[in-house]
This record gives structure tokens, sequence and C-alpha cells, in this order.
DNA sequence: ATTAAAACATGATAAATATCATCTTTTACA
DNA sequence: TGTAAAAGATGATATTTATCATGTTTTAAT
């Protein structure tokens, strides 16, 4: 079953794909050869809250979490980057160090692209540099989403957007009308809604029984999205 | 008493001014005339949220609030713009609907930009764009820094917050060494915590007991700027 | 295959926060 | 300046959510 008319979910990812097909063919190869591509394990750290950046990275395969360590050593996790997406060119463009860090959420492959070949490409391509900007105004809104549904939000309702959005993510890779599998611990859908891990685990067997989805393990499949969006209840 | 030393203040505030300077005087001129300028009462809306913008607005005088209704009706206030700041380009750049709605927190003089003008000087002045991408690249860590808060942080921590963030904003206008005062709605104050109005002002009145603040009505002013720091909890 | 560690799950309880009802004070304006 | 409306304040209560303790299952490495 399909997001489209019930959930407007592109108000909820980033777009740095569209700052990418800006490139020419010979740019993309120059900065972004998948043979200088990296492994990154299972948890691996691309990079740290609080430090000096160095260049960007680009997702060939895999997810990346974007997160922030609160006071009680929790953690947030802002955005999950997807195949095909940009990360970690804030601090660059802001001139400032990495505001959140960084981890691979799942076996990625990600190819580094050092800050000076980026400013260049910046420097040198218009359609870039607007795309960037179109792209950065864009993350205003997706934020600024968040933000309401994180201080207003129930816990279930927040539990349901980060399935939602997980499950959407999870859709490159799966065959087409086959429903794909969220693979996440229950630590980080817990730390993705901004509630207590224990929580989590709850409120699934509560969708469970309500039909909305079926689990297999860790693995979660959602059998009804219409019920999942309103139980979201993003209007 | 001065916040420098105790709390990154940077990190909580969008940086539009840096672009506004980027204008040659007589760009500045032609575009943000106070002639042309608009006076808003207190609770005046200048835009609201998934209206198609028709330009950008920049306050010459006064207080605006940024903010998003919520399922339950409630408000969520996503950032207070403060004198010689920008507001309203999210969606012009991003070629999409205002994600939020606008309102004067006080009254204002404000300018209206149109799209056009607006457009043109992106495309004359490289600086201009510059900064423009700057500014929305630092406006990331500010939006990450606020969901980190909202989701983890307790309701005290919050409206510590608020009253810090608030008050430096109130410190235009006030005499050089004579302390600021915060003169907001219970109401607005709860929406920018994220938590119940009655909350609000029990926990001013914690924070009174604790010496932290004082009241006149609704007014409020910071007593020791170093506990309130401390009671917002930020490492 | 065995086993230790990690992740998952569950129940009991405590803590935090919202909601509701009501009263008082302040503010705005006719 | 009187008065209605709005905002502020308070107490009682309900609800939500986190925390703690503990047991079970899964996972991954030897």
């Amino acid at each position: 079953m399909s997001l489209s008319g019930i959930f407007p979910i592109e108000k909820w990812n980033f777009s740095t794909q569209t700052v990418v097909n800006a490139l020419t063919e010979a740019e993309y190869q120059s900065l972004i050869t998948k043979q200088g591509a990296q492994k990154y394990k299972k948890g691996e750290i691309l990079f740290k809250e609080g430090m000096v950046p160095s260049g960007i990275y680009f997702i060939h395969q895999g997810k990346v979490k974007k997160y922030k360590n609160g006071p009680a050593s929790r953690e947030q996790i802002i955005y999950v980057a997807n195949k095909n997406e940009l990360i970690g060119y804030h601090a660059i463009l802001a001139e400032e160090r990495y505001p959140d860090s960084a981890a691979a959420l799942e076996e990625s492959l990600i190819t580094f692209i050092p800050k000076e070949d980026f400013l260049d490409i910046l420097q040198q391509s218009t359609t870039f540099a607007r795309r960037l900007l179109k792209a950065l105004s864009h993350e205003y809104s997706v934020l600024t989403n968040n933000l309401s549904v994180s201080s207003q939000g129930t816990a279930a309702e927040r539990l349901a957007l980060a399935l939602i959005l997980i499950r959407e993510k999870s859709k490159t890779g799966t065959p087409a009308g086959e429903e794909p599998s969220i693979n996440l611990s229950r630590a980080d859908l817990a730390n993705m809604a901004g509630i207590a891990k224990e929580n989590v685990i709850r409120l699934l067997k509560e969708f469970k029984n309500e039909q909305i989805i079926r689990t297999e393990g860790r693995k979660i499949w959602v059998n009804d999205i219409v019920k999942l969006v309103n139980r979201s209840n993003y209007k």
C-alpha cells in the first residue's frame, strides 16, 4: 500500500539527491567515485558532534543516522539519511564544527568528499549552489515538522511517525509490491521517537494487537499503513 | 550579568543579519526602506502556514514569533525573530508554501520585500547568496539543538532555556547595565517551551523561590543568569 | 554447537506533566 | 472610569511516561 494521498512524506525527507543531480557526469565521476568508497560497519561512526569538519559524505548504499547526545547521555536521532543522500555539508557551509554526530545504521558504502573539492564545485556550479540553497530551505520545513511533533505529540504518535518514515526509507532494495521490513533496534526506534525503550516495546505490542504491524524477531512489517498514519495523528 | 562564557547563545539564534549586511547601501535603500515599513500590532499575523509566499519580511523594530499549530490546536513556537532579522525566505527559496506561521509578539515595524526583488538580489549578489547559504546551514544546527532539548529535556529545562533566549532578545532597547524585562504571556512561554500553561506558572513560582527570577505582573526579570543556565542543564 | 553478551520483553512502581475546575488579578476599551 | 474579557494563579486529580528490577530470547563470536 502506498503513502501517496494519505501522508506527505516529502515534508519529512531532505532532498540532497537533487543537489547531486546538478553535477555533470564528469563532476560526478571525479567527486563521487564508487572506487574510492569506504565500507562502514553497522554502528560505525562517520563523525562526531564538535569535530572540525574536513569534508562531506555521499551514501552509495545503506542508512546513516544523524544524532545528538543529550545531557543524560540519551541519544536523539535528528534524521536518517538514506542511499543517494549527502551528509556533513552543514558544518562546512556554516563554517562551524559538526552540529551532530553520524553513524551507520547498517553496513553502508560511503564516499568521502574532501572539503576543498566540495567548495570548488560550489564555486564553479551556480546550479549546484542554487539547489543546495533550495535543499537547505526545505530542511527548515522538515525540522520544523519534527520539532512540532517532538514537543507536542504523544509517545504513540511519535513512534507511529518514526515507523512510517523508516519504512519508507527501507523501500529501496525491497522488491516492488513486497512490504519492506523495518530492521532497527528498539533502542534506535526509541531514540528516533524520543521516548524510552520500554515504551517502544509496549507500544509495538499495542500496534500488533491492533493489527497495524507484525513482527518477527526484531524485524517489523507494516500491515496497515492507513491505520499507522492515523495513529501518527498527522493532519 | 553576561551570558558569555556560560552559555553559547549563538547556537540558538539565526543569523540573517549577516545576510542583510551583504547588501550595498543602494541595495539596502531600495529593498528595505523604512518608508515602506508597516506597523504590526501585537498578535497581528504576517503569514500563515500553507499560504503561497509572495515575499519576505525584514523586522526594523519588534519581535515576531514563528510557530506551528499542532493537532490539538496547541501552538508550538519554532523561533522568535528579533529586530534586524529577515523572515519568510525559506518558503521562497524552497519553492514551497510557508512551512510555519508568523505573528508579531509586540508592536513591530516591518518591511515587506516582494519575492521578485528578493530573487533579483540573490541573482545579482554572489555575496548575498553565499551568506544566505551559510545562514541556512547555521539554522540547521539551531533547530537541531532545539529538537534535542524538546524531545529529551524536562519541563523546567525547557522553560529555563526559553527564558534565557527571550531575555537575550529583550536586551535590544534596554539601557546597558539594566536587566532586560521579559514581557511575554504565560501562554507564549508555554508554547515556546512546549509545555502546559499551568506548568509554566508553577515553574516560574519555583524559579522565584530559588531567587532566579523576580516578577511584577506579567513581567519577568532574571536575577541570577548563572543559576538559570544551570537550571536549563545545557552542557 | 556452546556460551557470553546484547537485545528484547514484562510487571511493578514512581515521577512528571497535563487536565479540569475555580478563583483572582490584570488589561483593554467602550 | 466602570466593566467585561482576558490572563494569571492555585489545588485536586488523572494520565502519561520513565525508571527499576528481573527474566527471556536472540545474536554473534569462539
